[in-house]
DNA sequence: AAAATTTTCGCAAACGTTTGATATTTTTGC
DNA sequence: GCAAAAATATCAAACGTTTGCGAAAATTTT
């Protein structure tokens, strides 16, 4: 479909291709007739001029890719919302591809990326991809990429990623305001570094500003297990007063068990979560979450995309701040 | 970045570009011999076809293109999640674009598509988009196009969507079923032809099949709305008992309004959506809905696409079929 | 061993665009 | 009016592929 083309122009108009190219783009050298003549007729004939053969001739591309392991996942939907918003405005068309937390998938994502001579990628790891070969290998030939939200350790990359110290932090401050006396936490998968990264400043400020309180921490992967968690460790002797969760799914799994439970939030049960917001804002009362957002993550992401394209590579980590949004649980 | 070309693949080999190139793809005039030697060469410089050039030379591309009002949310994101895992599958990439619900945007984007001459396009309608003369003119100048979700009236086009005058009857049947006597209706914008067709066959079935029930059809076009609306139709007096939502954002809604004036599920009020089942989870009892699956939709969106790709354009309207999932809520 | 085949490979054009260099026309200065 | 300068438009090559056609080399047939 659409075979307008320069040439067509051309023939049409009784002028050469490069006329009319240069015409289209207000090029000085054509004068203004000329180019009110032209452009009316490509307009007439709907001439949308051909990407690949611009790619092609100018060997840059405006197509940016993405791997994220799940379109369907309410972080990532954000973050893909916000660089697409993003690429949109600055010319670029976005490529999305899956991982599926699988690291062949990934591979083969990169590929199709390097087929289609797109100017940068937004990567985020699969959980099991171990070896970065390839990517360092396309960073060597100058190819920008963006890390977001599981990156490699090595700062030999570009990330971006939360503030996932101030996450934690922020949370067991507000645990101490509330003056808990015992505490459920429940963290996400352990073997990944945002876990770790968010218990470790969790439990630090919990021993330093109130090392009495009694804090118990456990891991959970999804939000059947969080739920079983829970009503494990909660009976009527066992006080338990407040509950953290580290992730929406972890708080699903919370919050299906205190309704099932029909504990009373926040007065027998105090409930704190890290989220973008969605999900806190399904109960009532409103659960109160420090902020992580994947729209400003993918904001961030793409300035770090657009530095990245246009001065070489600025190499470093930047993080989003995290803050406190009280909602009633607490 | 990675500039292997197939000319840069003869010249190290003392080959022609045009022997490279067949034995590359396994041309039976290519000696075994030299297709090894070729074969090594590239896989040893990481050589990757430009896909740019192919389709320049072929005038066929390898991407198709996705309109949707928003990634960001639970029924288009898995829409996504289901045409993107096809089309990986199937050697094509995708290009996603958003409308916001804007007639504009979904113009640039369009153009966008055909910049990037896009071999096929799954588009869903803003819902201000009146004027369909784009698509008319793509669609004459053979450009398959598939609409999914919000499609147009006439049937000039691809279209594919859910069971909806299913979905309404199988809640109409689940809630006489439950032998509810007064029961509050709260369907999606009214401006929207899947609010209609949902609310049509919901009050034709309940007219004939028990005509004393006493229901109360509303519109609410936000999570916000629905909540008023429950909190201004609920009062003892009233003596609701059953609230049915068409929408994820309207049960939220509704949900919100229920914990907080502590009514209980399924005893004093019996609750049922229509959803694809994310949201109804979240909930104890789980709530009782009517699937409506993206990822089902995203599935049949793309047979479609490649029918309409290899055999000419099979214009019809596919529906994905509907059923009805018991949680504890009725 | 020459002719007829078959196998294996190279030539060259084309896809649509951009752009430095060059050619043609118009305007300007005197 | 005529050269010089400025304005306007064209030429041609290149980007990386694919592919019909023809050429050379190797093999088989008589």
């Amino acid at each position: 479909m659409n075979n307008t083309t320069l040439k067509l122009l051309a023939q049409q108009l009784q002028l050469s291709i490069s006329t009319v190219s240069r015409a289209l783009k207000n090029h000085p050298d054509i004068s203004a007739k000329t180019k009110a003549k032209v452009q009316a007729l490509a307009q007439n004939l709907d001439y949308e001029p051909n990407a690949s053969a611009i790619q092609l001739r100018t060997q840059t591309s405006k197509i940016l890719g993405v791997i994220v392991p799940a379109i369907a996942n309410l972080f990532y939907e954000n973050f893909l919302a916000a660089i697409e918003e993003e690429s949109r405005n600055n010319g670029y068309a976005l490529m999305i591809l899956q991982s599926n937390h699988n690291a062949e998938n990934e591979l083969n994502n990169l590929k199709i990326f390097r087929q289609n001579r797109v100017s940068g990628i937004f990567a985020c790891l699969s959980a099991n991809s171990e070896n970065l070969d390839v990517y360092h290998k396309m960073i060597e030939q100058d190819m920008p990429i963006v890390f977001f939200d599981i990156v490699p350790k090595s700062n030999a990359f570009t990330k971006v990623r939360m503030a996932d110290e101030r996450c934690g932090v922020l949370a067991a401050k507000n645990i101490i305001k509330r003056n808990a006396k015992k505490v459920l936490a429940i963290f996400g998968d352990p073997a990944l570094s945002i876990s770790q990264i968010r218990k470790t400043s969790f439990q630090n400020l919990m021993m330093d500003l109130s090392p009495k309180t009694n804090v118990k921490y456990i891991n959970a992967t999804s939000s059947i297990e969080a739920e079983e968690i829970f009503k494990k460790n909660y009976n009527k002797t066992a006080k338990l007063d407040t509950v953290f969760c580290m992730t929406d799914e972890i708080l699903i799994g919370v919050m299906r068990a205190i309704q099932e439970l029909q504990i009373k939030v926040p007065t027998e049960m105090g409930v704190i979560s890290i989220s973008n917001g969605f999900i806190p804002n399904l109960y009532f009362p409103v659960i109160s979450y420090v902020e992580t957002s994947g729209f400003q993550l993918g904001k961030l992401a793409f300035t770090q995309m657009m530095a990245n394209l246009q001065t070489g590579k600025p190499v470093d980590e930047l993080t989003v701040e995290a803050k406190l949004i009280e909602g009633g649980s607490m």
